[in-house]
RNA sequence: CGCGAGGUGGAGCAGUUCGGUAGCUCGCCGGGCUCAUAACCCGGAGGUCGCAGGUUCAAAUCCUGCCCUCGCAACCA
């Protein structure tokens, strides 16, 4: 029945206020890992990511910046790609809900619901500014009520807004916790989730009539809908709901959208609720990872720990920025960013395990087998089996990805890099070609480049450069991205005789900070 | 009683679902090797798992109470 047959994979789409900080590079790189390893696993994958350009906080920081909100989005959009192309993310899409594309499939959606009749009027009373033209909560109100931006006092007005009849949907969504409580994770969110909705649920508003930047409400001129319900139905829009059917069965439900626990309520009651009155699947999962921390705090720009991920891609290198941040922290709670624990994963991790590995084996291979891959005449033995072992752990232990465990996947990887390490000490091949034993060498160094190549394939996801320079090193005839799981994962596929170049060092010590 | 998370050797963490010799990385101490980016490999010291009770043959893990830290409370990944 369902034509589904591509890995659907998210980020949310991110709201163009400002400029990236390395909390977005953290779920985008997450979600780009997690795209690369099912392409490397055989399947067709859609990886979508983009950017929320409507609502009323976008028309202030337009407005304070002397600008439409047009061009403001305009002006800082490539602010994003740049991230993405910086952090080596392989999308397949970049939706803008601005465009054509996804306007016209929010209505088509949208009039669903006010066909369903899950949509209805109903008086909206609250402060407002008349220099903002725009609604505040008292919350945000500063000062004895003033507004936050004018410092003036505020109005009290009433508008007219349709609202979305999310208390109707409360049982079908505890069934649907019930029925599959992996929907949200980890567990903890879930279970916050399910208090949630088990606390009782109000209508929420779903239009907006005091300005127009939006998608306008075809039923109803001068109003436009509400900025939530516009930028949670991206993931459909940009899928080809509305547009392309075709394009759309193929990839619909989404396989899990990668968010960041701020916005679970979005994405765990309101986005499945709309899906449910538009009678629509809901997606497979919904995951929540935590949060970056700097210093022991939440970072923000008010206590200048906003850090681009340029800064750091500058120092560590694009493949150390994508390493550090998903083996240092458990993806599914909070975590802390410090530039010394990142010195510390590139020195130990990547420059001593890692790039020392890849240019010890080289350079023995380049001394004594004139840089030939040799050919593996010796019996294997216990070392061997050894290395095995931990190639198969490493194998296993990738597939964590699919749970995003990247910490532990990573760390059973370099479970096998270590591994490396261990075998090359245990057969020292060094002191065999000291003594002539030209089998055991020619055995020891091919099972060392056949391993390296193995890594090359296995970091790719999380390392898509420095596998292809590895790759390049030793100088195979086919390409990296070609290479498929588990054939690519076997030993034994490096052909023998090909030339390897050591070249320059994977990962080279790091400079002295002044 | 608003909701939630966490408190494990010097630091940072895993383990707690389905109780059974407390594990990892870094740091520290000692040894080995010398192919390599002063890298690599081996061994060792170091913890009454926040506190107090309870259940059990057995608790970091289950139950009760308390202390401390930190998030969230509708639009910031």
């Amino acid at each position: 029945m369902s034509a589904k047959d591509t890995f659907y994979v998210t980020t949310p789409i991110y709201y163009p206020n400002d400029i990236p900080h390395i909390g977005h590079g953290y779920t985008t790189v997450a979600a780009d890992v997690l795209a690369r390893w099912r392409r490397l696993i055989g399947d067709r994958v859609h990886f979508l990511t983009g950017t929320d350009e409507h609502g009323l906080n976008i028309v202030r920081a337009a407005g304070a910046r002397g600008m439409t909100p047009q061009e403001h989005v305009d002006d800082i959009n490539p602010r994003w790609h740049e991230m993405l192309v910086t952090l080596r993310i392989a999308n397949d899409d970049f939706i803008r809900t601005t465009e054509q594309r996804h306007t016209s499939g929010v209505q088509a959606f949208m009039q669903r619901l006010h066909d369903n009749g899950d949509l209805y009027t109903a008086t909206y009373s609250g402060p407002y500014c008349v220099r903002c033209e725009a609604y505040y909560t008292t919350e945000e109100l500063v000062e004895n009520e003033l507004c936050p931006i004018h410092r003036r006092p505020v109005d009290r007005l009433e508008q007219e807004n349709w609202f979305f009849r999310l208390s109707k949907y409360a049982p079908a969504l505890l069934e649907l916790f019930e029925q599959r409580p992996d929907f949200v994770q980890p567990d903890v969110r879930m279970n916050e989730v399910r208090a949630f909705v088990e606390g009782g649920l109000t209508d929420i508003s779903a239009s907006r009539s005091a300005f127009d930047w939006g998608v306008p409400v075809p039923w109803e001129p001068g109003h436009v809908f509400y900025v939530w319900f516009d930028a949670l139905l991206n993931y459909v829009t940009a899928a080809g709901f509305g547009t392309d059917d075709a394009a759309f069965a193929r990839r619909w439900p989404v396989d899990v959208h990668l968010i960041g626990k701020d916005i679970i309520r979005f994405h765990a009651v309101y986005w499945p609720a709309m899906l449910m009155a538009a009678d629509i699947e809901v997606p497979r999962q919904v995951y929540a990872h935590g949060f970056l921390l700097v210093g022991g705090e939440k970072m923000s720009k008010s206590n200048a720990t906003g850090i681009r991920p340029t800064e750091l891609v500058e120092h560590f290198g694009v493949d150390c920025y994508r390493y550090y941040f998903l083996r240092e922290i458990s993806f599914g709670h909070d975590g802390s960013f410090s530039w010394e624990s990142m010195e510390q994963r590139y020195t130990t991790d990547l420059a001593n395990d890692l790039g020392n590995l890849v240019n010890r084996v080289l350079n023995m291979v380049s001394s004594y087998c004139d840089a030939r891959v040799p050919d593996p005449t010796g019996e294997p033995g216990e070392a061997e089996a050894a290395l095995g072992e931990d190639l198969d752990r490493a194998v296993v232990g990738l597939q964590s990805i699919d749970r995003l465990e990247f910490k532990k996947a990573l760390e059973d990887l370099w479970v096998f890099v270590s591994g490396v390490n261990r075998y090359v000490e245990a057969r020292a091949p060094w002191k065999l070609n000291k003594t002539g034993a030209s089998d055991d060498l020619a055995r020891c160094l091919y099972t060392a480049v056949d391993a390296l190549r193995i890594i090359a394939v296995l970091i790719s996801p999380v390392m898509p450069v420095a596998a292809e320079r590895l790759w390049a090193k030793l100088g195979l005839p086919s390409a990296l991205d070609e290479q498929r799981l588990p054939d690519a994962g076997r030993w034994g596929a490096t052909p023998v005789g090909v030339t390897v170049q050591r070249g320059d060092l994977l990962f080279p010590k790091l400079e002295e900070q002044p």
